[in-house]
RNA sequence: GGGCCUGUAGCUCAAUUGGUUAGAGCAGAGCGCUCAUAACGCUUUGGUUGGGGGUUCGAGUCCCUCCGGGCCUACCA
C-alpha cells in the first residue's frame, strides 16, 4: 500500500471562488485523493486558505471588518463551499494558525543559521493617508511611456511598459486616492534563492515525468537573465506572520511580516499539525518528515499556472534549504486557465461563474463531470453555456443515468426488484466481461498518470459498453422465447451499476452513493478484476430503482443562466 | 521587448514522442431497436494537421519563416 501525500493550491481569503481556480487544484486534486482511497492506499489531502497579504488587509477594510474577523469568517464560508463541492480534504486549515506562524518561524531561523538570508535595505513608497507601505501595484498615476492616467506602479496596463513606482507622475494611491506620498527606506530579509540555484535546477532535471508546463516554467525562471534571483520574503504590513528568527527576535525587522508567499506553502505542513491538533488524527510527522516514516510517501502537488514558480523553486529553496528532512515534492500537476465564455473568469470582476452560485444552480456532480472532463491540462480551455449543456445531458443523463434507468425498471417489471435467478452466460457476456476488464486498466493507468481527461474519457468509454451490452443481448426479446437467458442477461447488466458507482466515486460522489444505496451493494471496494466485480450481487439480492439520476438541463434553464451570468457579479 | 505554450473535422479533444490509410466524443445524415430520462445501438458524411519553405526513405511530430490565440516576465496572490 502506497501512502499518498496530496495538496491542492490554497485558495486566497479574499472572496468566493470562480470555476477557473476550481478546476486548477481543489477539483482535480480531490478527484486523485478519491481515487487513491478508492485503490485502498493511505491518502492524506491536505488544503487551507491562504489569509495574510495586502488584498486580504484591503478587503477587510472595505468591509468594515478587523482583517482577523474577515478572514475568519471567509474562511468558514469557504468550507462550507468546499463541502458542497464534496472536496474531501482530510483538513482545510488557514495560514493564519498559530502552527503556521510558529512554523514559518522556524523555516526562517533555520534558513539563518544556514547562511541564506540577506539584509536588504531598499526605498518603498509609503502613504501617510493610508498609513502604510504601497505594494507597487498599488501605486498609481500617469505612465511617463503613454500618457495613460492609471498606470499601475508596477506597469502600465495601457502600453504595458514596466513601470518603477518612481515613474509615474503624479503618483496616488490605489487604495485612498492619496497623493501624500513619500520614498521611504526600510530593511527587509531576502532568501538567498541565488545560491541554491544549481541544487534546484539539478533537482528539477530529475524530474523528467513531471508536466511540460511545470518544468518549462521553473526552468524559465532559473535561467532566464541572470538566473534565478534572491526574494524578498518580508513586507511591511500589519497582517500576517510576525518576522522572528525561530522564537526569538529579529533585530531590525520589529512591525514586519513574512511575505505571504514564504508562508502559504509551509501551511501545507502546518495544515497537518492542525490536523492532528483538530483531534482528527495523531501524527503528522509521519507524512512530513522523512526521517520520521514519511520517506515512502508519494507527495503530489496540484495548482495553476500561475502557482509554479512558487511551488518548483520558492518552497523547495525553504524545504532544502532548512536543511531539516521535510518531504519534498515527488510530482507537480499544473494546470492552464479556465475562461468564460470569450473572456477571463475574473475574481476581482466578478466574471463567470462562482462557486457559491454553481451550486445553487446545479448539483456538485454536474460540475465536476464537466470541470474534470474538461480541464484545462494541455491549454487554456473554455467553459461555454452550450457545451456545459450539451456534455452534461449527453454523459450524465444518457449514457450513465439512462442506463440505470433502463435496466432496473426493464427487471422490475418482469422479475420484480431482485437480481434475477436462473441462466447462464454465453460468449457475448464472457466478451463484455473481458471489455470491461480492459478498459478498467486503460482507466486506472489514466488515473495513475493524472491524466484527466483521459480518465473522464476512458470512464464513460466504460459506461458505454453497458449501452451496447444491452443492445446487442436485448433481453426484452428475449424474455418472450426464453426468460431463463433474460434472467442471466439482466443479471449482469445490474452487477454493472454497483461497479459504474465505485469506479465513478471520484468523480461523481453523490451519484455513486445514491447507486449504491439503491442497488443495497454491500461491496464497495475497488475492483480487483471484472469477473468478480461483476458477481457481487448474487440471485435474489434485493435492489429499489432509483430515481432519475441525472435531470436533463433543459433548453429554457440553459437560456436563463446564459443571460444571468452574462454580465458582472455585483 | 524577451521567454514559454498553443493552432488537428462545424465544436471539444487524441495521435504510443519521426513510422502503414491522422483517430474519438458531440453536432449532421441514414438504418435499426422499443427496456429506458424522445433514451440506446449500428453505419456514415466531414481534415492539403493555421500559411509557406526546408531536413528525411518517411513530418501533425524536427528546423526556418510568417499569421492567429494564450500565459509568464519576479512587490497581487
Amino acid at each position: 500500500m502506497t501512502r499518498h501525500l496530496i495538496t491542492s493550491a490554497i485558495p486566497y481569503i479574499n472572496g468566493i471562488k470562480h470555476l477557473g481556480n476550481l478546476v486548477g487544484s481543489q477539483l482535480p486534486a480531490d478527484l486523485y485523493a478519491r481515487y487513491q482511497r478508492g485503490r485502498g492506499n493511505e491518502v492524506m489531502f491536505l488544503c487551507a486558505t491562504d489569509e495574510h497579504g495586502t488584498p486580504a488587509e484591503l478587503a477587510a477594510a472595505k468591509a468594515g471588518k478587523p482583517v482577523a474577523e474577515y478572514c475568519a469568517e471567509m474562511h468558514e464560508v469557504q468550507a462550507e463551499i468546499a463541502k458542497g463541492f464534496r472536496l474531501s480534504f482530510d483538513h482545510f486549515g488557514r495560514s493564519s494558525s498559530p502552527q503556521n506562524q510558529a512554523l514559518t518561524q522556524h523555516f526562517a531561523g533555520r534558513l539563518a543559521e544556514a547562511g541564506l538570508i540577506r539584509e536588504v535595505t531598499e526605498k518603498q513608497v509609503y502613504s501617510h493617508a493610508d498609513g502604510r507601505f504601497l505594494p507597487d501595484r498599488y501605486i498609481e498615476g500617469t505612465c511617463p511611456n503613454c500618457g495613460y492616467d492609471k498606470a499601475r506602479g508596477d506597469q502600465c496596463e495601457n502600453c504595458t511598459k514596466q513601470l518603477d513606482p518612481t515613474d509615474l507622475i503624479e503618483p496616488r494611491s490605489a487604495v485612498s486616492g492619496s497623493t501624500d506620498l513619500e520614498v521611504r527606506e526600510t530593511k527587509h530579509l531576502y532568501l538567498r534563492q541565488s545560491a541554491m540555484k544549481d541544487e534546484l535546477d539539478a533537482w528539477i532535471d530529475s524530474k523528467t515525468d513531471w508536466p511540460l508546463l511545470t518544468t518549462s516554467i521553473a526552468k524559465k525562471w532559473l535561467h532566464d537573465g541572470d538566473g534565478l534571483q534572491d526574494r524578498g520574503i518580508t513586507r511591511d504590513l500589519d497582517w500576517g506572520v510576525p518576522v522572528k528568527r525561530g522564537t526569538e527576535d529579529w533585530p531590525g525587522m520589529e512591525g514586519k511580516v513574512f511575505y505571504v508567499w514564504f508562508d502559504a506553502p509551509i501551511e501545507y505542513i502546518a495544515a497537518a499539525q492542525e490536523w492532528v491538533d483538530a483531534g482528527k488524527g495523531t501524527d503528522w510527522e509521519r507524512w512530513w518528515r522523512t526521517d520520521k516514516g514519511a520517506e515512502d510517501v508519494r507527495y503530489t502537488q496540484f495548482m495553476g499556472k500561475d502557482n509554479v514558480p512558487f511551488h518548483t523553486l520558492s518552497f523547495p529553496a525553504t524545504i532544502l534549504g532548512s536543511g531539516e528532512p521535510w518531504k519534498l515534492v515527488d510530482y507537480i500537476k499544473s494546470f492552464n486557465y479556465l475562461n468564460y465564455d470569450g473572456g477571463q473568469f475574473s475574481t476581482s470582476q466578478g466574471r463567470g461563474v462562482f462557486m457559491d452560485q454553481a451550486l445553487e444552480i446545479l448539483p456538485a456532480d454536474y460540475w465536476r463531470w464537466w470541470l474534470l472532463s474538461h480541464a484545462p491540462e494541455s491549454s487554456d480551455a473554455e467553459f461555454t453555456w452550450e457545451n456545459f449543456q450539451a456534455s452534461v445531458n449527453k454523459d450524465l443523463a444518457d449514457v450513465l443515468g439512462n442506463f440505470v434507468s433502463r435496466v432496473t425498471k426493464f427487471c422490475r417489471s418482469k422479475f420484480g426488484e431482485e437480481v434475477p435467478t436462473g441462466g447462464s452466460y454465453g460468449p457475448r457476456e464472457e466478451k463484455l466481461i473481458a471489455d470491461i476488464e480492459t478498459q478498467l486498466r486503460a482507466y486506472e493507468g489514466h488515473m495513475e498518470a493524472i491524466e484527466v481527461r483521459k480518465s473522464a474519457a476512458a470512464l464513460r468509454a466504460i459506461w458505454v459498453l453497458g449501452n451496447e451490452y444491452l443492445q446487442d443481448a436485448a433481453p426484452w426479446s428475449v424474455f418472450k422465447e426464453d426468460p431463463d437467458r433474460a434472467a442471466a442477461q439482466v443479471r449482469l447488466a445490474l452487477n454493472l451499476i454497483p461497479l459504474y458507482a465505485v469506479l465513478s466515486a471520484p468523480f461523481i460522489p453523490d451519484a455513486s452513493a445514491t447507486l449504491l444505496a439503491a442497488m443495497n451493494a454491500e461491496e464497495t471496494d475497488w475492483p480487483e478484476d471484472a469477473a468478480t466485480a461483476l458477481s457481487a450481487l448474487p440471485e435474489g439480492h434485493g435492489f429499489t430503482v432509483p430515481d432519475v439520476l441525472f435531470a436533463k438541463i433543459a433548453d429554457e434553464a440553459r437560456e436563463d443562466w446564459q443571460s444571468r451570468f452574462s454580465g458582472v457579479r455585483t
